[in-house]
RNA sequence: GGUUCCGUAGCUCAGUUGGAUUAGAGCAACGCCCUUCUAAGGCGUGGGUCCAGGGUUCGAAUCCCUGCGGAAUCACCA
């Protein structure tokens, strides 16, 4: 039962009956009434004088009055203008709330067996450096869409690819030959992740010196400084080295490949432990050098058939001009693969494994344009969902003074937020006297909710798409709109429902059919009810944001209300039955709502 | 230069399938409320040319055009 659908029956009904023409769904816009106005939903006339051929407020009074004496749903009306505004019978209300008491996955659609997959890409990290903050918003964001998208209905498979290959890994591989001493995460005590990050950085920095003693050598021969540095860049001999070592990688040499697996399981022992702190899983996990050549295969095939063409010195490349854009190289005139050749193994490889209907990619707005292509690549090969991929587009984190530079030192690594958010938001319950009553495992068990609960609904409330500020100094609140706020009052609820139970107070199943409700109740009883659209529209607009505005708006209407209230010394039984299974709900809910965000809610805090 | 995205309060952000004199939250500032289910809370005050200018119409922060400002991208890097 859903009031505003009803609602849109009887409005259809009255024009049928009124005018003797029907109107459109689109044209029956209900929206909720404005505060100043009396009534719950508000139906917008000026679409259908079309139909009534008469003035907005002439038409919003027959239209009220008809459905006050044909329906049961409208209790009473008022037109202003070309806004009917209708209030609904309180009877209505709590036969809805019955409604959503008797469902406790409201909202959520179960998948069924033939519904369609839909395959999710999210994290694809490379594996030469730790993950940062820009990985968080990734993995935060992927992760909630497969549980939107399943929420919904669909079948979700949730990827990632890996870039276990490359110049990068051969930096870091050449550095810690070089300068290490042969140290491990055992040995020196670091995540693996981490470990090889800080070679990765090592390399940087000797190859940043050899570039500036070669450009200065150049210059000296009198080179101009430009093409000095750029010859440099390429002669560097620690480049040349790296480069050496990448192709000693693609030839399969036994050393070169046996360093390489060690030190990517390192890598990988390290990000699992970060993904396990962010709550994220995959359920299949691709390696680009498992892909590479079956992308560089299907490029093959294209140019059999046609669809691609070879230069003079032997690469291979795409022509989009038709399309509005460039030419784009899919091999290199040596043969070996660049990133849309291994997109475009990874999507056979895929499209082998699973029958999917629908391709996600989570990666960030810098790659727009490489999306854009892959799209055209992937349609011209014959894949059916190729056209239709989703570039799920977000935008970068930024610093107060601008982006992340791993050479200016101002990433903000993963690990090390977690660890600030976990610590922090132990130190303020701490402060707070929250955690007098609590053993070591439970207040370990609220930190780590509470921390990340901050943490992910920072990143998650805020539009994917743009560009969003993180301020290392001020850093995450606790407080106002924030991921602990709504766990707060969710935590409120339960306890107030457990005193209830320890009172021998029961939820009932159904309400009392005249219990006398208050205005603001019913508007929170709508409230709660709107979460099945939310769901649903989050689901069409892959907008984990919209999930977060509604959950602290309800928490916060919700505790506006019942803020000087005492519902378990409410003498009235059938009033504290009412509030307490209204408080219920709005708790279920905004815990589901929660879920979708991956952020857990705490029994107590 | 081409393409795409963004521009709302001092700061961070909602609000855009066009809707109702007064465009909403939070933070920051100032004031009030803990003998009543948890003050990570509630109430109040101040704070806006919705970048600018045109257009479309009953009606524009929302749609269209132009300009200004910012970001990304246009690599034989991944």
């Amino acid at each position: 039962m859903n009031i505003e659908h009803l609602l849109a029956d009887a409005i259809h009904e009255s024009l049928r009956a009124l005018y003797g023409q029907d109107a459109d769904d689109k044209q029956i816009q209900l929206q909720r009434t404005k505060r100043e106005f009396e009534g719950h939903l508000t139906l917008v006339v000026f679409p259908l004088l079309r139909l009534s051929r008469k003035k907005p407020a002439e038409t919003a009074q027959e239209i009220g009055t008809y459905l006050q004496e044909h329906t049961e749903l409208v209790e009473k009306f008022n037109a202003v203008n070309g806004f009917l505004n209708l209030t609904v019978a309180p009877a209505k209300w709590v036969e809805l709330l019955d409604s959503i008491h008797a469902n406790p996955r409201y909202g959520f659609t179960a998948p069924a067996a033939d519904a369609p997959l839909v395959m999710i890409e999210y994290s694809s990290p490379n594996t030469n450096k730790p993950l940062h903050l820009g990985h968080v918003r990734n993995n935060l964001l992927g992760w909630s869409l497969a549980q939107i998208l399943e929420a919904n209905g669909n079948r979700v498979v949730k990827t990632n690819i890996v870039n276990d290959r490359g110049i990068h890994i051969c930096k870091s591989m050449l550095a810690w030959l070089k300068y290490g001493n042969g140290e491990t995460p055992e040995t020196s005590g670091k995540k693996g992740d981490h470990l090889i990050g800080d070679y990765y950085v090592a390399f940087d920095q000797h190859y940043r010196a050899q570039v500036k003693d070669l450009a200065a050598q150049f210059e000296a021969q009198g080179m101009d400084a430009e093409a000095a540095k750029a010859r440099a860049e390429k002669e560097a001999p620690l480049m040349q080295e790296a480069h050496e070592m990448l192709v000693k990688w693609e030839q399969g040499d036994p050393q070169v490949r046996a360093l390489w697996r060690r030190m990517n399981e390192w890598v990988y022992a390290g990000f699992d432990e970060t993904y396990q702190a962010l709550g994220v899983s995959f359920d299949k996990i691709y390696y680009e050098s498992d892909t590479y050549l079956e992308g560089r295969k299907q490029v093959l095939e294209g140019l059999e058939k046609g669809l691609f063409y070879r230069k003079a010195d032997g690469s291979v490349w795409a022509d989009l001009t038709k399309e509005g854009l460039d030419e784009k190289l899919l091999l290199r005139a040596d043969g070996t693969s660049v990133y849309m050749t291994q997109d475009i193994g990874t999507a056979k490889m895929r499209f082998q494994d699973f029958p999917i209907d629908k391709m996600i990619y989570v990666v960030g707005n810098e790659q727009n344009y490489h999306f854009q292509v892959l799209s055209i690549l992937l349609d011209r090969l014959g894949f059916e969902w190729g056209k239709s991929l989703v570039h799920f587009s977000y935008g970068m984190v930024e610093l107060p003074n601008g982006k992340m530079k791993s050479r200016e030192g101002t990433v903000v690594d993963a690990d090390d937020l977690i660890a600030e958010m976990v610590s922090q938001a132990r130190r303020t319950a701490d402060e707070a006297g929250k955690f007098d009553d609590m053993d070591e495992a439970e207040k370990d068990k609220v930190a780590r909710i509470v921390g990340m609960g901050a943490l992910k609904y920072f990143l998650l409330k805020v539009d994917a798409r743009k560009n969003m500020l993180f301020n290392p100094e001020e850093s995450i609140d606790f407080n106002g709109n924030t991921g602990p706020f709504i766990q707060y009052t969710y935590a409120r609820i339960r306890s107030v429902l457990r005193k209830a139970a320890d009172a021998g107070i029961q939820l009932p199943a159904t309400l009392p059919a005249d219990v006398e409700i208050s205005t603001k109740e019913e508007e929170i009883i709508q409230h709660v009810a709107e979460f099945a659209a939310v769901v649903r529209q989050a689901g069409q607009d892959y907008s984990p944001s919209a999930v977060a505005s509604y959950c602290y708006d309800l928490v916060k209407e919700y505790n506006q209300f019942y803020h000087d209230f005492s519902i378990l010394r409410e003498a009235d039984e059938k009033k504290k039955l009412f509030r307490l299974v209204l408080s219920a709900n709005v708790a279920k809910v905004v815990r589901l709502g929660m879920s979708l965000l991956g952020i857990e809610m705490p029994e107590r805090m």
